[in-house]
Parts: structure tokens; sequence; C-alpha cells
DNA sequence: TGACAATATAGCCACGGTGGATACAATCGA
DNA sequence: TCGATTGTATCCACCGTGGCTATATTGTCA
């Protein structure tokens, strides 16, 4: 808690890409469709975005890179798999309560979703 | 819908603002307080945030100055005071409906909090 | 065959939102 | 009287982001 609180606010793409990851890993581009399919089209990850968030999510120890790689038939070698971490779990659970609060917000204050 | 959609997401202290303008005209100072007292302390705007969001607001016709004042003997000739807007109310149910498709893939993610 | 889109990673530049410092001024409590 | 608080406003630097470019391979369609 305490050391994932210092994070907070987590930049909205870091958390997007710690969503992707938690069923499984993923390597960069997978991520990116990910984020896309998910969100219904609406947020589309820049490349450049995706991987500057990457190399400072590998630094703060959110992701590691695996070397786990599938059967040889469906891979590509260009492709690097990153992994959540424990510490990664941590934080995106922080920034999900973080989140949670702020809709308990907006509903009190009336600008509840759902029955508008 | 059409017109709200173009502005989101939105800066997170731009949201915190139109919170704190949904149940009363606040000046400035206040509304920094109201953000300050709603999130146990946890955010705090910083002057030129807060300043400089209210002047982008007041351009996009999220809020106006309202010559309404308090008793004179309540009031302060140095206060400014803003109201929500009825386009400031559809953005904010709009980024609220945002909030919680987000708060809602945490929750499938399995980052769920613990249970709001 | 040739062109173009998709897959895959990465660096660069410009823009915009933010925090912190500063400025200025009035009021209030010690 | 001195500092804290109230109140508004501007300036600078930082950082996250989008968009563009680079590089390279693979797949598709005319």
């Amino acid at each position: 808690m305490t050391d994932a609180d210092a994070l907070l606010p987590l930049p909205p793409a870091t958390f997007h890409i710690l969503l992707a990851l938690a069923s499984e890993d993923r390597h960069g581009y997978a991520i990116m469709q990910d984020v896309e399919a998910r969100t219904g089209g609406h947020l589309k990850l820049s490349a450049g975005t995706l991987y500057r968030s990457i190399q400072r999510m590998l630094e703060q120890g959110l992701l590691v890179e695996t070397r786990d790689r599938p059967a040889p038939e469906d891979d590509d070698e260009r492709r690097r798999y990153y992994r959540i971490t424990p510490l990664g779990a941590v934080v995106a659970k922080a920034e999900s309560r973080r989140l949670t609060d702020l809709v308990r917000m907006a509903r009190a204050a009336g600008f509840a979703p759902g029955r508008a």
C-alpha cells in the first residue's frame, strides 16, 4: 500500500496496460489491440505512448519481460512479451480503489450514470 | 452526447471542479477546499492548476461567472463565484460514465476493490 | 509484380495539464 | 506586529501523450 500510493494517480495508459496484462502475458502490439477492443475503439494507444509507458513500467517494477514464448509456429521473433508483477497488481488495485471512490463522488453529486 | 464526447477524457482537475460546483455556486478558493475535503486530503489542487482550469472551462462553456453574491456580511469582495452550466453537467455525466466503465473493466480483471 | 495494409518495436518533436514558486493584497489571531 | 490564512493570478519546468518517422517482415489484392 505505502509503496503503491506513491505512484498514484496512474497515467491512463499505464492503467490500461496493467488491465491488458491481467489475464495473460502479451507483447506490445497485442496490448494495443486489447486496449482498443476493450474500450470499444474509444481509446487507441499510440505507438509512442505504448512503448515509452512499457519502458517506464519496467523501471518501476510493474512489469517484467518474460522468456516464456508460445510454440514456434505461433510465435514471431520480433515480439517482446511482458508479464505483470505482484507490485503491478498491487498498484492496479490501489488505482482501482481510487477510481471507485471517484465514481462514488460522482454518484453523490448527481452525475450518476445508468439511471441519468 | 455528441458535443460532450469531444471533451473526453476530462482533465482530472476539471472533473473535480465540476463535482465541487454540483451542489452550489462557489468561488475559487472554496473549490480548492472542497476538493481537498472530499478526497480526504489526497488531492490538493495547486493554485496554478485551479485558476487555469477555471479559465479554460469558462471558454468551453462548462462554467459561468455569476453576479449572485451572498449577504454583504458573509461576502469578500475579492471572491469570484462560479456556476456549472447545463453543458457542464452533461459533460460531467459523460465523464462519470467513462469512469464507471473503467471501474467495470478493473473489476473484470480481478482488481476489484472491497466491493463498492 | 508491384503496391499497400498489417504486424512489430522504437525514437523524435510539439502540445497540453500539472505542481510549485512567486506576486500582490486583505484579514485575522497570537 | 508578525505570521498564517484567505483570495486571485501568472510564470516556469516537468512529464505523459499523440502523431510522425524509421526500420523490417509478412500477408493481401489488383
